[in-house]
DNA sequence: CCCACACTTGAATCGCTCA
DNA sequence: CTGAGCGATTCAAGTGTGG
């Protein structure tokens, strides 16, 4: 199925693996039209032979020093072309995840900052079940780094801070993920039953970044898609997805992978949403409903203070008038103050946080 | 006292702090004559107006002078400058580490790279106290980066593999290193009782860095010594320490500190490794590692209820969403549940607890 | 002496909407 | 565009106090 949609400059080919290299086809896609680009672009020069130039010339491994300088010179022109295409190709309020080690990583993190994103978080991988150090030189490279960086300073990207806290069990999600490497019958084989791809991603992985940072129906883009994890974890999400890949034998697997997925069922998506996206209900409907009276007492939930209601929904206190939140801050002598969790009133001699009763007003709302 | 050694350009002004700018003092010591240096600048933090905790309380932030730069050209051009410096002072097989965040170790990787620093591996410290995300906008900042760097890749580093072995149980010390951050009575304070020095690093981690890579003997170098952490570590450990600060308040701070250390102090010996409560699994791990899909089925083990299970590691039944626990609750009418005990899934026409899975996942943490 | 509970604190790039 | 106002938002350790 090839959905698309209108943009300034072309149509986008949505759910599709199209063949090529990254930059040049991100160079055919309309401004402004993806919502999360996800990229594991090659690691380092040095170590993969694979790494070419924006021309297609293959860039020469290379190991005495004014090379390597070279070389660092062409991975980040490399970078900056396709960090610049994505830029381009990101909604305002869109963002990137970039994964790397540390070959690569600080000239991603770099390149990002210097070409206008904003850094919204590192996150580090750690692996449980890394790869020894046979030769016990160093430590043991453990894990990976992910960078999280919006478009620019003043993007409101998208964080699902309450479902990530959830998956978490109640507690916010920190920057350091355990999860295992992809292994066993998640990794995928050729038909020789080796590995399909050297560095495919673990689907965990994906499910934590794409869960966290897009919503229902986004648009998530891979430049670098290989064997289509993105893809597969955006189609399970219910999210559409682009896939950008070079390699045919890569494409191949990823299809077939893909064909496989099914979206899980429209109430299992359904994720913990934030307060924020609840409706307003302003202090007075309480008064207008008569579940508070004009002249009634409330309480500060710390017992503190004390003040009366108006008819129009405002508080009187001591030698302060205004709104359930402004009277709260100025009796606390804080600069501000949530009036719905501060205040309560009494029934039947227990205190009440008036919360409840927007509460309630919010469940009538939502069952008609 | 003050030990010298004879160099190209000078004496080595050994087991003291030098007082003035980093580049200018380090300009004066002499080539190849250090073996470590351990390096903490400033991270240019770009922090807008004020944070609150939600109880109102404020954020003692870093707003120091030292910390503000113009730009990331100027950051870069600070960060290149006293590199250089400290790459001429260190010996051949010398090496240095650096720490920062992702606001400023991208830039500080990038410039190791090109100045012809050798990375050897990066480090993650993983804090286990660390200061939440207020308002709900990102993940926990649970982390720093450390850059470990020999001074060239021809360079014979130290690394006392066995010593890090032994000091972690016997299994190979990994790239993640979980350490509490610096408080209670090792956080140093000034006169009037406020915290001497606003990113003071713990003595844990300065051990961990020296042992590993320093021998008996050694001279360690911090150009930004800060209370002197760094020389007070050096100092139990037997190894001589060069620091250079600019600020006479910390000098002060740092020369009394380093007055009551002992070598050989017992005080800063690892307090991290010895974690044995089993670690916690979050319910959303299952679903993340595909144990379970969103959309799947769980049924209380007493048979009476069932519920789905959601992306977000949630689950919905009649009427009630939550987590395992407090659906599992409210399904009872009980205040409180156990959800691991209490619900199962189906494999082959069997109840399984859900319990099981969260075995198999701590099996392979404790495995590696 | 212990225990329970309250209070403090940490390298932080930490709103949104509507008038 | 700015400004005002609503109202959402925290975890692990440590110290200190009172019983």
């Amino acid at each position: 199925m090839i959905k698309t949609c209108s943009g300034k400059a072309g149509a986008l080919p949505i759910n599709t693996i199209l063949p090529g290299d990254c930059i040049a086809e991100m160079a055919k896609l309309p401004d402004a039209s993806v919502d999360l680009i996800f990229a594991d672009p090659p690691y380092n020069l040095q170590l993969k032979g694979e790494l070419h130039r924006p021309d297609n010339s293959r860039v020469d491994a290379v190991d005495d020093a004014w090379d390597q300088f070279a070389s660092f010179e062409a991975y980040d022109r490399f970078t900056r072309l396709w960090l610049t295409e994505a830029r381009r190709i990101l909604k305002p309020d869109g963002a990137l995840w970039v994964i790397g080690s540390y070959h690569n990583v600080f000239r991603l993190g770099a390149a990002l900052q210097d070409l206008g994103f904003w850094i919204l978080n590192d996150v580090v991988w750690r692996k449980s079940n890394p790869m020894p150090n046979f030769r016990g030189k160093r430590f043991t490279n453990a894990h990976e780094t992910l960078i999280w960086a919006s478009r620019s300073e003043e993007a409101k990207y998208t964080f699902n801070y309450e479902a990530l806290k959830a998956l978490n069990e109640g507690i916010q999600m920190r920057s350091d993920w355990v999860l295992p490497i992809c292994t066993g019958h998640e990794r995928l084989k050729d038909g020789n039953g080796d590995k399909a791809h050297p560095t495919q991603k673990p689907e965990a992985l994906l499910h934590r970044v794409i869960l966290a940072t897009t919503s229902v129906g986004d648009v998530v883009l891979d430049p670098f898609f290989g064997t289509g994890t993105t893809g597969a974890v955006a189609k399970m999400l219910g999210r559409d997805w682009i896939g950008i890949e070079r390699e045919a034998a890569y494409r191949d697997v990823a299809e077939a992978r893909l064909a496989k997925v099914r979206k899980f069922d429209r109430q299992a998506l359904e994720v913990s949403a934030s307060k924020r996206a609840e409706p307003r209900v302003p202090f007075g409907q309480l008064i207008e409903r008569g579940m508070l009276r004009p002249g009634e007492e409330l309480w500060s939930l710390n017992g503190r203070h004390k003040a009366k209601v108006r008819a129009d929904g405002t508080l009187v206190g001591d030698d302060v008038r205004g709104s359930i939140h402004q009277v709260g801050a100025a009796l606390e002598g804080a600069p501000s103050c949530n009036g719905w969790t501060y205040w309560a009133f009494k029934r039947d001699g227990k205190m009440v946080p008036i919360d409840l009763l927007r509460q309630q007003i919010r469940a009538e709302m939502s069952a008609h």
